[in-house]
This record gives structure tokens, C-alpha cells and sequence, in this order.
DNA sequence: ATCGGGATTGCCT
DNA sequence: GGCAATCCCGATG
């Protein structure tokens, strides 16, 4: 017990000691890195005194039903490749998983399928882009099964902070103050507006599309394979009944940059919780 | 053609 | 913690 505890206070040290060294120089970091990634995706990058190799997902990646994506997904980079060649990076610390179907909540529910909703029904590592309340636009990634998708809700940043909040920033009041690293990506809308993700990714490939993509666990930033996963109610989507209280919303527990901390089911005492021993207890 | 609501955010008290 | 902002989409007539 205590060796976990030292283990995780040594990596959130030197998690901090990164960001540290992230500010100006990165642009030019940045840049360099851009030549090497021009063809291939896999690169060798230095940390510390070891090597890493950055691994693009493909398509068997986004292949599994959507609780299993939405779980996958925790710990892994989303990447951004913006036109003038920087590379923005975040670890996905905080998903939804969206079933389609018999979920209330999914824009898919009952197989509904529109204009709007369509990316959800293709091939799995379809991202699917909408807009909401007419300001702001949420990233999904479609997985296996009819009309299901993960929605990413929080990211921790790792590379590009400047860039993050400049393009954060520009929505906001001018003279407000600058934002801390946890406001950059804390949010569905917000990683958008971070990351640079127009509404035109819509129905593009995540596993093959040169300016967005994921990459496999970033050793530097930690492994979420042991890291504590919460499973809680979804955000925002009160409306819907029994669905509403389902545990379909999964975040790294006691990860800094998650957008809401449920309490309640990190102590295990929610019905959905419930719900979900007595379902196990079942089969 | 019109209307109601939304998988959110930021600013205000 | 409350609430306005803001507009697209989908349903309805």
C-alpha cells in the first residue's frame, strides 16, 4: 500500500516538472518533432535515459463494444497536427460510453439515425463532431456495435499548452485571467476548442486521418492500466430516466485534469453501482 | 416555415 | 450555485 501511494506521488512530481518545462521552447520542440512524424506516425522520442516509441492505434484499437473503447481509451494521446505542422497533445483521462439502441440518452437511441448523428453508425474509429447549444461542438469516436460511440470529455495536456490556451483563450473575455493547465482540456467542449478540432472532422477516420489520431500510452505520463478507473453517471443528461443514473462515464480517479469528480460513486455507494453488483450477481 | 431543446461553458452573485 | 449565451438540428404542421 504504501509503495502505490509512493509510486503515485512520484509520478504526479514529475508530471508537474514536465509541464514546468513546457512553455516557450515547445514551439520549436514542436517543429523538429513534425519533420519525423511527415510519413510515419511511430516515432522514438527520449525520456530521461530511456527511449519510447509513440504507437499509432489502428482500426482493431477502436474495434470493441463501446464500454470496453471507453475504458481503452483512458490513458491513451489523442494527438492533433494543426496545418502549420505543431503537434498538440493530450491523454484522455475522462470518457462516456453512448450504446445506441436501447440508451435513452444516445443521439442514436432506438437506432434513430440523421444527418447529424450518421458518423456514429460507420465503421468503428469514426469520429463523430456535433455541435451543442449553438456555441460549442463535441468529440465522439464511433465503436463496435449499431450506432454506439465514446464521447471524450477530458484530456490532461501534455504537449502544445501554449497553443492550448491561445486558442482557449480567444472566446474569452479579454484582460481574464490566463488559464492553469487543468482548465485547458477539463471539459467535451473545451478539448475541442484546445485541440483545434473543427466541426468538418466529422465522419473522418481516427485511425488513418493525418491530422488527428491517437497514440498508444505514453510512458512518461503513466499507464492508466494501473491507475483506478471510476464508473459514474453520465453528465448532462438528466432528462432520460433510468438511463440517466447508468455508470457509462469512466475518469482516472484522482487525475487533476478530469471535468467533474463524483464523490458519491467513487465511494461505491451509488445505485447505479448497485444496479451493476446485482446484474453481475445474476450471470 | 416554425418551434423547442440540447452529451456546455463562463461569468455573475 | 445560478443562469444567460446562441444556433443547429430534427420534429411537426
Amino acid at each position: 500500500m504504501y509503495m502505490i501511494m509512493a509510486e503515485r506521488k512520484r509520478k504526479l512530481m514529475s508530471r508537474k516538472v514536465d509541464q514546468k518545462a513546457n512553455s516557450e521552447s515547445e514551439l520549436v520542440a514542436v517543429s523538429k518533432q513534425h519533420k519525423l512524424n511527415e510519413t510515419v506516425h511511430s516515432v522514438y522520442f527520449s525520456g530521461g535515459q530511456t527511449t519510447y516509441v509513440r504507437r499509432r492505434l489502428g482500426e482493431d484499437f477502436f474495434s470493441q463494444p463501446c464500454v470496453a473503447l471507453a475504458k481503452a481509451f483512458l490513458g491513451k494521446v489523442l494527438v492533433r497536427r494543426r496545418e502549420d505542422g505543431t503537434e498538440l497533445r493530450g491523454r484522455v483521462v475522462e470518457t462516456e460510453a453512448y450504446l445506441g439502441g436501447e440508451d435513452k440518452a444516445s443521439h442514436s437511441a432506438g437506432g434513430k439515425r440523421t444527418e447529424r448523428n450518421t458518423a456514429m453508425f460507420m465503421k468503428p474509429g469514426t469520429i463523430y463532431v456535433y455541435p451543442i447549444y449553438g456555441i460549442y461542438l463535441c468529440m465522439n469516436v464511433s465503436s463496435q456495435g449499431d450506432g454506439a460511440a465514446v464521447l471524450l470529455r477530458s484530456l490532461e495536456p501534455l504537449q502544445g499548452h501554449a497553443v492550448m490556451r491561445q486558442l482557449r483563450a480567444a472566446r474569452r473575455k479579454d484582460g481574464a485571467r490566463p488559464l492553469k493547465d487543468k482548465e485547458l482540456c477539463n471539459g467535451p467542449s473545451k478539448l475541442c476548442q484546445a485541440l483545434d478540432v473543427p466541426r468538418h472532422f466529422d465522419r473522418r477516420d481516427l485511425a488513418s486521418d493525418p491530422e488527428v489520431w491517437l497514440e498508444d500510452a505514453d510512458p512518461a505520463a503513466g499507464d492508466a492500466r494501473h491507475e483506478v478507473v471510476v464508473e459514474a453517471p453520465r453528465i448532462g443528461i438528466e432528462s432520460h430516466g433510468e438511463w440517466a443514473k447508468k455508470p457509462l462515464r469512466f475518469y482516472l480517479q484522482g487525475n487533476a485534469f478530469v471535468s467533474v469528480v463524483d464523490k458519491v460513486a467513487e465511494r461505491g455507494e451509488n445505485p447505479s453501482d448497485l444496479n451493476c453488483q446485482t446484474l453481475c450477481n445474476h450471470t
